[in-house]
RNA sequence: GUGGAUGUAGCUCAGCUGGUUAGAGCACCAGAUUGUGGCUCUGGGGGUCGUGGGUUCGAGUCCCAUCAUCCACCCCA
Protein backbone atom coordinates (compact mmCIF):
# COMPACT_ATOMS: atom_id res chain seq x y z
CA UNK A 1 0.00 0.00 0.00
CA UNK A 2 2.98 1.91 0.49
CA UNK A 3 3.38 2.53 -3.17
CA UNK A 4 0.57 4.62 -3.78
CA UNK A 5 2.06 7.75 -2.93
CA UNK A 6 4.18 7.33 -5.78
CA UNK A 7 1.01 6.51 -7.90
CA UNK A 8 -1.08 9.00 -9.42
CA UNK A 9 -5.42 7.99 -8.90
CA UNK A 10 -6.85 6.07 -11.38
CA UNK A 11 -7.93 8.20 -14.31
CA UNK A 12 -5.77 11.00 -13.41
CA UNK A 13 -2.61 12.52 -15.45
CA UNK A 14 0.30 14.94 -14.73
CA UNK A 15 1.16 17.34 -17.40
CA UNK A 16 4.97 18.01 -17.32
CA UNK A 17 7.40 20.38 -18.84
CA UNK A 18 7.35 19.86 -22.71
CA UNK A 19 3.66 19.08 -22.82
CA UNK A 20 1.96 22.41 -20.24
CA UNK A 21 3.29 24.22 -23.19
CA UNK A 22 0.37 23.10 -25.36
CA UNK A 23 -2.07 23.49 -22.63
CA UNK A 24 -0.90 26.89 -22.33
CA UNK A 25 -1.36 27.12 -26.12
CA UNK A 26 -4.66 25.64 -26.08
CA UNK A 27 -5.80 27.73 -22.99
CA UNK A 28 -4.43 31.34 -24.49
CA UNK A 29 -6.39 30.73 -27.63
CA UNK A 30 -9.55 30.07 -25.68
CA UNK A 31 -8.78 33.27 -23.80
CA UNK A 32 -7.90 35.78 -26.89
CA UNK A 33 -11.23 34.43 -28.58
CA UNK A 34 -13.72 35.27 -25.34
CA UNK A 35 -11.88 38.26 -25.18
CA UNK A 36 -12.48 39.04 -28.75
CA UNK A 37 -15.91 37.73 -28.47
CA UNK A 38 -16.94 39.65 -25.61
CA UNK A 39 -16.99 36.61 -22.63
CA UNK A 40 -16.08 37.49 -19.26
CA UNK A 41 -13.78 34.85 -17.53
CA UNK A 42 -15.81 32.60 -14.30
CA UNK A 43 -13.92 30.67 -11.63
CA UNK A 44 -16.45 28.50 -9.73
CA UNK A 45 -15.49 26.11 -7.18
CA UNK A 46 -14.39 22.60 -8.29
CA UNK A 47 -16.76 21.26 -6.02
CA UNK A 48 -20.47 22.28 -5.33
CA UNK A 49 -23.29 21.12 -3.03
CA UNK A 50 -24.74 18.04 -4.74
CA UNK A 51 -28.10 18.91 -4.58
CA UNK A 52 -27.21 21.43 -7.17
CA UNK A 53 -26.14 18.52 -9.80
CA UNK A 54 -29.53 16.81 -9.20
CA UNK A 55 -31.28 19.70 -9.59
CA UNK A 56 -29.28 21.47 -12.83
CA UNK A 57 -28.04 18.57 -14.58
CA UNK A 58 -30.79 15.89 -13.70
CA UNK A 59 -31.51 13.04 -11.58
CA UNK A 60 -31.66 10.51 -14.48
CA UNK A 61 -29.06 11.21 -16.35
CA UNK A 62 -25.78 8.87 -16.07
CA UNK A 63 -23.39 11.60 -15.06
CA UNK A 64 -25.81 12.23 -11.72
CA UNK A 65 -27.06 8.45 -11.39
CA UNK A 66 -23.34 6.46 -11.40
CA UNK A 67 -20.65 9.22 -12.61
CA UNK A 68 -20.36 11.73 -9.71
CA UNK A 69 -17.53 12.32 -7.34
CA UNK A 70 -19.02 13.00 -3.89
CA UNK A 71 -18.46 12.37 -0.69
CA UNK A 72 -19.46 13.87 2.75
CA UNK A 73 -17.13 16.14 4.23
CA UNK A 74 -16.15 17.07 8.02
CA UNK A 75 -19.65 18.96 8.50
CA UNK A 76 -21.57 15.90 7.22
CA UNK A 77 -22.29 17.83 4.06
CA UNK A 78 -22.43 16.11 0.88
CA UNK A 79 -20.44 17.27 -1.95
CA UNK A 80 -19.34 16.73 -5.46
CA UNK A 81 -16.55 17.29 -7.79
CA UNK A 82 -18.20 18.92 -10.26
CA UNK A 83 -19.37 16.72 -13.48
CA UNK A 84 -19.66 19.67 -15.60
CA UNK A 85 -19.39 23.54 -16.02
CA UNK A 86 -23.06 24.42 -16.68
CA UNK A 87 -24.81 24.06 -13.20
CA UNK A 88 -22.04 26.06 -11.57
CA UNK A 89 -22.35 28.92 -13.52
CA UNK A 90 -26.41 29.06 -13.33
CA UNK A 91 -25.32 28.86 -9.37
CA UNK A 92 -22.98 31.47 -9.46
CA UNK A 93 -25.58 33.83 -11.59
CA UNK A 94 -28.03 33.27 -8.98
CA UNK A 95 -26.02 33.48 -5.96
CA UNK A 96 -24.38 36.73 -7.67
CA UNK A 97 -27.28 38.54 -9.01
CA UNK A 98 -26.34 38.57 -12.17
CA UNK A 99 -29.65 38.82 -13.18
CA UNK A 100 -29.54 42.42 -11.88
CA UNK A 101 -26.94 43.48 -14.37
CA UNK A 102 -27.46 44.52 -18.20
CA UNK A 103 -27.91 41.69 -20.01
CA UNK A 104 -26.77 39.83 -21.81
CA UNK A 105 -23.88 37.78 -19.40
CA UNK A 106 -21.76 36.10 -21.07
CA UNK A 107 -19.28 33.98 -18.82
CA UNK A 108 -16.42 31.86 -19.51
CA UNK A 109 -14.44 29.05 -17.65
CA UNK A 110 -11.92 26.90 -18.31
CA UNK A 111 -11.03 24.14 -15.78
CA UNK A 112 -10.86 20.44 -14.24
CA UNK A 113 -14.23 18.71 -14.45
CA UNK A 114 -14.83 14.87 -12.48
CA UNK A 115 -16.56 11.87 -13.41
CA UNK A 116 -16.26 8.63 -11.80
CA UNK A 117 -15.66 6.20 -14.77
CA UNK A 118 -13.22 3.19 -16.05
CA UNK A 119 -10.60 5.35 -17.96
CA UNK A 120 -9.96 4.97 -21.90
CA UNK A 121 -8.73 6.66 -24.75
CA UNK A 122 -10.03 10.15 -24.21
CA UNK A 123 -11.85 9.50 -21.04
CA UNK A 124 -10.02 10.20 -18.10
CA UNK A 125 -12.07 11.13 -14.20
CA UNK A 126 -10.17 14.35 -14.10
CA UNK A 127 -10.40 15.99 -17.65
CA UNK A 128 -10.44 19.57 -18.22
CA UNK A 129 -13.16 21.84 -20.45
CA UNK A 130 -13.53 25.02 -21.48
CA UNK A 131 -17.16 26.42 -21.62
CA UNK A 132 -19.02 29.73 -22.12
CA UNK A 133 -22.75 30.22 -21.34
CA UNK A 134 -24.67 33.03 -21.85
CA UNK A 135 -27.69 34.46 -20.33
CA UNK A 136 -30.61 36.50 -20.99
CA UNK A 137 -31.28 36.50 -24.40
CA UNK A 138 -32.79 33.90 -26.58
CA UNK A 139 -32.02 35.89 -29.74
CA UNK A 140 -30.75 33.07 -32.49
CA UNK A 141 -27.92 35.28 -33.19
CA UNK A 142 -26.48 33.75 -30.01
CA UNK A 143 -27.13 30.81 -30.40
CA UNK A 144 -25.07 31.32 -34.22
CA UNK A 145 -22.39 33.24 -32.04
CA UNK A 146 -21.70 30.45 -29.86
CA UNK A 147 -21.38 27.79 -32.17
CA UNK A 148 -19.17 29.94 -34.03
CA UNK A 149 -16.74 30.96 -30.98
CA UNK A 150 -16.47 26.58 -30.91
CA UNK A 151 -15.83 26.27 -34.32
CA UNK A 152 -13.15 29.58 -34.47
CA UNK A 153 -11.28 28.11 -31.24
CA UNK A 154 -10.96 24.38 -33.50
CA UNK A 155 -9.47 26.47 -36.28
CA UNK A 156 -7.00 28.89 -35.00
CA UNK A 157 -5.74 25.86 -32.76
CA UNK A 158 -5.18 24.01 -36.17
CA UNK A 159 -7.80 21.49 -36.24
CA UNK A 160 -8.44 21.25 -39.55
CA UNK A 161 -11.20 18.66 -39.93
CA UNK A 162 -13.93 18.45 -37.59
CA UNK A 163 -17.77 18.71 -37.98
CA UNK A 164 -20.33 20.75 -36.38
CA UNK A 165 -24.00 19.00 -36.44
CA UNK A 166 -26.78 20.84 -35.08
CA UNK A 167 -30.37 20.03 -34.30
CA UNK A 168 -33.34 21.32 -32.61
CA UNK A 169 -34.90 19.43 -30.30
CA UNK A 170 -38.17 21.36 -29.13
CA UNK A 171 -38.95 23.25 -26.31
CA UNK A 172 -41.86 22.72 -23.38
CA UNK A 173 -44.79 23.74 -25.41
CA UNK A 174 -43.59 21.23 -28.48
CA UNK A 175 -41.72 18.70 -27.02
CA UNK A 176 -44.60 16.98 -25.00
CA UNK A 177 -46.27 16.09 -28.36
CA UNK A 178 -43.42 14.74 -29.62
CA UNK A 179 -42.68 12.80 -26.75
CA UNK A 180 -45.87 11.03 -26.99
CA UNK A 181 -45.66 10.63 -30.83
CA UNK A 182 -42.02 8.90 -30.31
CA UNK A 183 -43.56 6.39 -27.30
CA UNK A 184 -46.57 5.43 -29.58
CA UNK A 185 -44.00 4.55 -32.76
CA UNK A 186 -41.31 2.56 -30.24
CA UNK A 187 -43.59 0.94 -28.05
CA UNK A 188 -44.89 -1.00 -31.80
CA UNK A 189 -40.92 -2.20 -31.88
CA UNK A 190 -40.64 -3.04 -28.15
CA UNK A 191 -39.46 -6.42 -28.41
CA UNK A 192 -36.77 -5.42 -31.05
CA UNK A 193 -35.31 -2.81 -29.01
CA UNK A 194 -31.75 -3.50 -27.48
CA UNK A 195 -31.91 -3.49 -24.01
CA UNK A 196 -30.90 -0.21 -23.22
CA UNK A 197 -32.92 1.39 -24.90
CA UNK A 198 -35.66 -0.75 -23.59
CA UNK A 199 -34.67 0.66 -20.22
CA UNK A 200 -34.54 4.02 -22.43
CA UNK A 201 -38.15 3.73 -23.70
CA UNK A 202 -39.86 5.17 -20.57
CA UNK A 203 -37.16 7.66 -19.36
CA UNK A 204 -35.81 9.31 -21.85
CA UNK A 205 -37.21 7.75 -25.50
CA UNK A 206 -34.92 10.67 -27.25
CA UNK A 207 -31.79 9.01 -26.66
CA UNK A 208 -33.10 5.99 -28.67
CA UNK A 209 -31.60 8.03 -31.38
CA UNK A 210 -27.90 8.04 -30.01
CA UNK A 211 -28.08 4.29 -30.33
CA UNK A 212 -25.01 2.56 -31.95
CA UNK A 213 -27.58 -0.70 -32.28
CA UNK A 214 -27.96 -1.85 -35.76
CA UNK A 215 -31.63 -2.70 -35.02
CA UNK A 216 -32.24 0.50 -33.42
CA UNK A 217 -30.52 2.65 -35.89
CA UNK A 218 -32.76 0.83 -38.02
CA UNK A 219 -35.78 1.70 -35.98
CA UNK A 220 -35.08 4.86 -35.40
CA UNK A 221 -34.79 5.82 -39.33
CA UNK A 222 -38.12 6.23 -39.91
CA UNK A 223 -39.15 7.47 -36.18
CA UNK A 224 -41.32 10.56 -35.74
CA UNK A 225 -38.27 12.96 -35.36
CA UNK A 226 -37.89 15.85 -33.41
CA UNK A 227 -37.48 18.57 -36.10
CA UNK A 228 -41.12 17.63 -37.05
CA UNK A 229 -42.46 18.60 -34.40
CA UNK A 230 -40.87 21.90 -33.76
CA UNK A 231 -44.11 24.47 -32.71
CA UNK A 232 -43.96 27.80 -34.84
CA UNK A 233 -41.75 29.76 -33.21
CA UNK A 234 -38.88 26.90 -32.25
CA UNK A 235 -39.05 26.34 -35.98
CA UNK A 236 -38.53 29.77 -36.66
CA UNK A 237 -35.62 30.31 -34.26
CA UNK A 238 -33.97 27.53 -35.93
CA UNK A 239 -34.39 28.30 -39.00
CA UNK A 240 -32.35 31.71 -38.10
CA UNK A 241 -29.89 30.27 -36.22
CA UNK A 242 -28.89 28.05 -39.66
CA UNK A 243 -29.21 31.46 -41.48
CA UNK A 244 -26.53 33.50 -39.35
CA UNK A 245 -24.47 30.32 -38.90
CA UNK A 246 -23.89 30.87 -42.79
CA UNK A 247 -23.71 34.60 -42.50
CA UNK A 248 -20.48 33.60 -40.26
CA UNK A 249 -19.48 30.93 -42.74
CA UNK A 250 -19.74 28.30 -40.38
CA UNK A 251 -19.88 25.03 -42.06
CA UNK A 252 -22.24 22.27 -40.29
CA UNK A 253 -24.92 20.10 -40.95
CA UNK A 254 -28.42 19.25 -39.26
CA UNK A 255 -28.39 15.93 -37.63
CA UNK A 256 -32.23 15.09 -37.06
CA UNK A 257 -31.05 12.32 -34.78
CA UNK A 258 -28.43 14.51 -32.05
CA UNK A 259 -30.29 14.15 -28.65
CA UNK A 260 -27.60 15.60 -25.75
CA UNK A 261 -27.69 13.26 -23.06
CA UNK A 262 -28.38 15.87 -20.61
CA UNK A 263 -31.76 16.92 -18.79
CA UNK A 264 -31.62 20.63 -18.99
CA UNK A 265 -31.43 21.16 -23.08
CA UNK A 266 -33.80 22.68 -24.87
CA UNK A 267 -34.26 24.06 -28.53
CA UNK A 268 -30.97 24.24 -30.04
CA UNK A 269 -28.19 21.31 -29.75
CA UNK A 270 -25.06 21.20 -31.40
CA UNK A 271 -22.05 18.97 -30.97
CA UNK A 272 -18.59 19.16 -32.35
CA UNK A 273 -16.92 16.00 -34.07
CA UNK A 274 -13.14 14.83 -34.59
CA UNK A 275 -11.04 11.76 -35.29
CA UNK A 276 -8.24 10.22 -33.40
CA UNK A 277 -10.13 9.78 -30.10
CA UNK A 278 -10.07 6.17 -29.35
CA UNK A 279 -13.81 4.87 -30.07
CA UNK A 280 -14.90 8.58 -28.82
CA UNK A 281 -15.69 11.35 -31.91
CA UNK A 282 -16.90 14.14 -29.66
CA UNK A 283 -14.70 16.56 -28.92
CA UNK A 284 -17.31 19.17 -27.49
CA UNK A 285 -20.96 20.24 -27.47
CA UNK A 286 -23.77 22.42 -25.95
CA UNK A 287 -27.04 24.09 -26.59
CA UNK A 288 -30.07 26.23 -25.20
CA UNK A 289 -30.90 25.50 -21.80
CA UNK A 290 -34.00 28.14 -21.38
CA UNK A 291 -35.81 26.47 -18.15
CA UNK A 292 -32.45 25.50 -16.13
CA UNK A 293 -32.17 29.12 -14.69
CA UNK A 294 -35.76 28.83 -13.65
CA UNK A 295 -35.28 25.27 -12.43
CA UNK A 296 -32.60 26.30 -10.50
CA UNK A 297 -34.96 28.78 -8.09
CA UNK A 298 -34.29 32.02 -10.59
CA UNK A 299 -35.93 34.27 -12.69
CA UNK A 300 -36.65 32.90 -16.21
CA UNK A 301 -34.21 33.62 -17.65
CA UNK A 302 -32.87 32.02 -21.51
CA UNK A 303 -29.70 30.57 -21.32
CA UNK A 304 -27.09 28.88 -24.19
CA UNK A 305 -23.20 27.26 -23.81
CA UNK A 306 -20.97 24.45 -24.21
CA UNK A 307 -18.53 22.59 -23.08
CA UNK A 308 -15.49 21.45 -25.16
CA UNK A 309 -13.10 18.51 -24.00
CA UNK A 310 -9.70 20.08 -24.00
CA UNK A 311 -7.89 16.61 -23.46
CA UNK A 312 -9.82 15.16 -26.69
CA UNK A 313 -8.92 18.78 -28.20
CA UNK A 314 -5.18 17.69 -28.02
CA UNK A 315 -5.72 14.33 -29.01
CA UNK A 316 -7.25 15.09 -32.40
CA UNK A 317 -4.77 18.12 -32.58
CA UNK A 318 -2.14 15.25 -31.83
CA UNK A 319 -4.03 12.99 -34.47
CA UNK A 320 -4.09 15.85 -37.27
CA UNK A 321 -0.25 16.93 -36.30
CA UNK A 322 -0.92 20.31 -35.76
CA UNK A 323 2.38 22.02 -35.35
CA UNK A 324 2.20 24.11 -32.56
CA UNK A 325 4.31 27.55 -32.70
CA UNK A 326 6.69 27.81 -29.50
CA UNK A 327 9.82 28.23 -28.81
CA UNK A 328 11.21 26.88 -25.89
CA UNK A 329 14.79 26.57 -26.48
CA UNK A 330 16.47 28.86 -23.91
CA UNK A 331 18.61 31.50 -25.03
CA UNK A 332 22.44 31.53 -22.98
CA UNK A 333 24.13 29.18 -21.02
CA UNK A 334 27.29 30.48 -19.05
CA UNK A 335 29.71 28.26 -18.39
CA UNK A 336 32.60 28.16 -16.24
CA UNK A 337 35.89 26.11 -16.48
CA UNK A 338 37.24 24.16 -13.48
CA UNK A 339 40.38 24.20 -11.95
CA UNK A 340 42.30 27.22 -10.07
CA UNK A 341 40.52 29.94 -9.00
CA UNK A 342 37.17 28.75 -9.80
CA UNK A 343 35.22 30.25 -6.70
CA UNK A 344 35.84 33.72 -8.32
CA UNK A 345 35.14 32.73 -11.90
CA UNK A 346 31.53 31.18 -10.51
CA UNK A 347 30.84 34.58 -8.90
CA UNK A 348 31.33 36.09 -12.03
CA UNK A 349 28.86 33.88 -13.79
CA UNK A 350 26.52 34.04 -11.25
CA UNK A 351 26.68 37.90 -11.46
CA UNK A 352 26.67 37.78 -15.10
CA UNK A 353 23.62 35.55 -15.01
CA UNK A 354 21.83 37.15 -13.15
CA UNK A 355 22.75 40.66 -15.56
CA UNK A 356 21.20 38.49 -18.50
CA UNK A 357 18.31 37.25 -16.87
CA UNK A 358 17.89 40.71 -15.72
CA UNK A 359 17.50 42.35 -19.09
CA UNK A 360 14.76 39.39 -20.27
CA UNK A 361 16.66 36.48 -21.41
CA UNK A 362 16.14 32.83 -20.66
CA UNK A 363 19.34 32.27 -18.93
CA UNK A 364 21.32 29.20 -17.26
CA UNK A 365 24.46 27.88 -15.25
CA UNK A 366 26.07 24.87 -14.33
CA UNK A 367 24.87 23.12 -10.60
CA UNK A 368 26.06 19.72 -10.87
CA UNK A 369 29.82 20.44 -10.70
CA UNK A 370 30.39 19.57 -14.54
CA UNK A 371 33.56 20.22 -16.39
CA UNK A 372 33.66 22.57 -18.82
CA UNK A 373 33.13 20.14 -21.51
CA UNK A 374 30.17 18.47 -19.82
CA UNK A 375 29.16 22.01 -19.00
CA UNK A 376 29.00 22.16 -22.80
CA UNK A 377 27.38 19.01 -23.75
CA UNK A 378 24.28 19.95 -21.18
CA UNK A 379 24.19 23.17 -23.05
CA UNK A 380 23.84 21.36 -27.03
CA UNK A 381 21.08 19.14 -25.31
CA UNK A 382 19.20 21.90 -24.15
CA UNK A 383 19.03 23.57 -27.16
CA UNK A 384 20.95 26.73 -25.52
CA UNK A 385 21.21 29.30 -28.42
CA UNK A 386 24.15 30.94 -27.00
CA UNK A 387 27.13 29.85 -24.68
CA UNK A 388 28.75 32.96 -22.83
CA UNK A 389 32.20 31.16 -21.63
CA UNK A 390 33.75 32.89 -18.70
CA UNK A 391 37.76 32.22 -17.57
CA UNK A 392 40.29 33.59 -15.88
CA UNK A 393 42.26 34.77 -18.95
CA UNK A 394 38.62 36.28 -20.02
CA UNK A 395 37.89 38.33 -16.60
CA UNK A 396 41.46 39.79 -16.05
CA UNK A 397 40.81 41.28 -19.62
CA UNK A 398 37.27 42.31 -18.84
CA UNK A 399 36.09 39.73 -21.82
CA UNK A 400 33.70 36.78 -21.76
CA UNK A 401 33.62 34.50 -24.94
CA UNK A 402 30.62 34.20 -26.60
CA UNK A 403 30.08 31.33 -28.71
CA UNK A 404 27.15 30.36 -30.82
CA UNK A 405 25.66 27.08 -30.17
CA UNK A 406 24.64 26.58 -33.98
CA UNK A 407 27.56 27.85 -35.65
CA UNK A 408 30.38 26.75 -33.16
CA UNK A 409 31.32 30.45 -33.88
CA UNK A 410 32.91 31.87 -30.89
CA UNK A 411 33.91 35.52 -30.38
CA UNK A 412 35.26 37.45 -27.20
CA UNK A 413 32.97 40.33 -25.84
CA UNK A 414 33.84 43.14 -23.48
CA UNK A 415 31.80 41.98 -20.69
CA UNK A 416 30.25 45.26 -20.19
CA UNK A 417 28.86 44.64 -23.26
CA UNK A 418 27.41 41.04 -23.36
CA UNK A 419 23.37 41.88 -22.89
CA UNK A 420 23.34 44.27 -25.78
CA UNK A 421 25.92 42.25 -28.04
CA UNK A 422 23.02 39.08 -27.56
CA UNK A 423 20.27 40.87 -27.93
CA UNK A 424 21.80 42.13 -30.80
CA UNK A 425 22.43 39.06 -32.15
CA UNK A 426 18.98 37.25 -31.64
CA UNK A 427 16.97 39.95 -33.10
CA UNK A 428 19.54 39.70 -35.85
CA UNK A 429 18.35 35.95 -36.35
CA UNK A 430 14.95 36.33 -36.09
CA UNK A 431 14.53 39.38 -38.91
CA UNK A 432 17.04 37.25 -40.99
CA UNK A 433 14.45 34.09 -40.30
C1' G B 1 -20.44 -0.85 -13.31
C1' U B 2 -19.31 -5.01 -17.49
C1' G B 3 -15.78 -7.42 -20.85
C1' G B 4 -10.77 -8.27 -23.19
C1' A B 5 -5.37 -7.60 -23.28
C1' U B 6 -1.08 -6.36 -20.62
C1' G B 7 2.33 -5.41 -16.21
C1' U B 8 10.82 -7.27 -16.57
C1' A B 9 16.05 -1.06 -15.67
C1' G B 10 14.00 6.27 -16.76
C1' C B 11 11.93 4.60 -22.04
C1' U B 12 11.10 0.47 -25.89
C1' C B 13 11.55 -4.47 -25.30
C1' A B 14 14.34 -9.80 -25.04
C1' G B 15 14.38 -13.74 -21.45
C1' C B 16 13.11 -21.28 -25.36
C1' U B 17 9.18 -26.21 -22.69
C1' G B 18 10.60 -23.30 -14.53
C1' G B 19 17.27 -24.30 -13.00
C1' U B 20 23.88 -21.01 -11.64
C1' U B 21 25.52 -13.68 -10.21
C1' A B 22 18.16 -11.14 -15.18
C1' G B 23 20.05 -8.98 -20.81
C1' A B 24 19.97 -5.36 -25.29
C1' G B 25 19.08 -0.63 -27.59
C1' C B 26 18.06 4.36 -26.29
C1' A B 27 18.52 7.72 -22.15
C1' C B 28 21.69 9.21 -17.89
C1' C B 29 26.88 9.88 -15.80
C1' A B 30 32.24 9.71 -16.54
C1' G B 31 36.69 9.30 -19.54
C1' A B 32 39.51 9.24 -24.64
C1' U B 33 47.15 13.57 -22.41
C1' U B 34 44.03 18.01 -18.06
C1' G B 35 39.54 25.79 -21.03
C1' U B 36 34.60 23.92 -25.07
C1' G B 37 29.01 20.59 -27.33
C1' G B 38 26.70 18.10 -31.73
C1' C B 39 30.07 12.08 -34.76
C1' U B 40 32.81 7.90 -32.81
C1' C B 41 35.07 4.70 -29.02
C1' U B 42 35.54 2.93 -23.83
C1' G B 43 33.66 2.42 -19.08
C1' G B 44 29.95 3.18 -15.13
C1' G B 45 25.45 3.72 -12.14
C1' G B 46 20.55 1.83 -12.18
C1' G B 47 15.92 -3.71 -11.83
C1' U B 48 11.76 -5.44 -4.50
C1' C B 49 11.06 -8.96 -12.52
C1' G B 50 3.39 -4.45 -10.27
C1' U B 51 1.94 -6.44 -5.19
C1' G B 52 0.51 -10.62 -1.95
C1' G B 53 -0.17 -15.64 -1.50
C1' G B 54 0.40 -20.78 -3.51
C1' U B 55 2.71 -25.17 -6.30
C1' U B 56 7.95 -26.85 -6.49
C1' C B 57 14.28 -29.04 -4.22
C1' G B 58 14.08 -24.41 -7.19
C1' A B 59 9.69 -19.29 -10.46
C1' G B 60 10.69 -13.44 -14.09
C1' U B 61 8.95 -18.08 -16.30
C1' C B 62 3.06 -22.36 -13.62
C1' C B 63 -1.77 -21.32 -10.41
C1' C B 64 -4.94 -17.87 -7.48
C1' A B 65 -5.98 -13.14 -5.68
C1' U B 66 -5.18 -8.04 -5.80
C1' C B 67 -3.69 -3.38 -7.80
C1' A B 68 -2.54 -0.60 -12.04
C1' U B 69 -2.29 0.49 -17.28
C1' C B 70 -4.36 0.10 -22.14
C1' C B 71 -8.62 -1.02 -25.18
C1' A B 72 -13.84 -1.64 -25.79
C1' C B 73 -19.13 -1.45 -23.78
C1' C B 74 -22.63 1.73 -20.93
C1' C B 75 -22.36 6.94 -21.22
C1' C B 76 -20.10 11.15 -22.32
C1' A B 77 -15.97 15.61 -22.86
Amino acid sequence: MQVLITKRPRGTEDILPGEVEVWQFIEKTARDLCREYGYGEIRTPVFEHTELFHRGVGDTTDIVEKEMYDFEDKGGRSITLRPEGTAPVVRAYLENKLYTKSQPVKLYYIGPMFRYGRPQAGRLRQFHQFGIEVFGSKDPAVDAEVISLAANFYKRLGIKSFDVQINSIGCSACRPLLKEKLHEYLYSYQKDLCKTCLGRLDRNPLRIFDCKSQVCQKIMASAPKPLDFLCQECREHFDKVRNYLDVLEVTYSVNPRLVRGLDYYTNTAFEFFAEGIGAQNSIGGGGRYDNLVETCGGPPTPGIGFGLGLERTLLSMKRQKVEIPLDKTPDIFVAVPGGENNDLMVKEAVRILALLRKKGFSADKDYMQRSLKAQMKYADKKGFKYAVIIGQEEIDRGFVLLRNMESGEQREVPTAEIASKIKMLIEGEKING
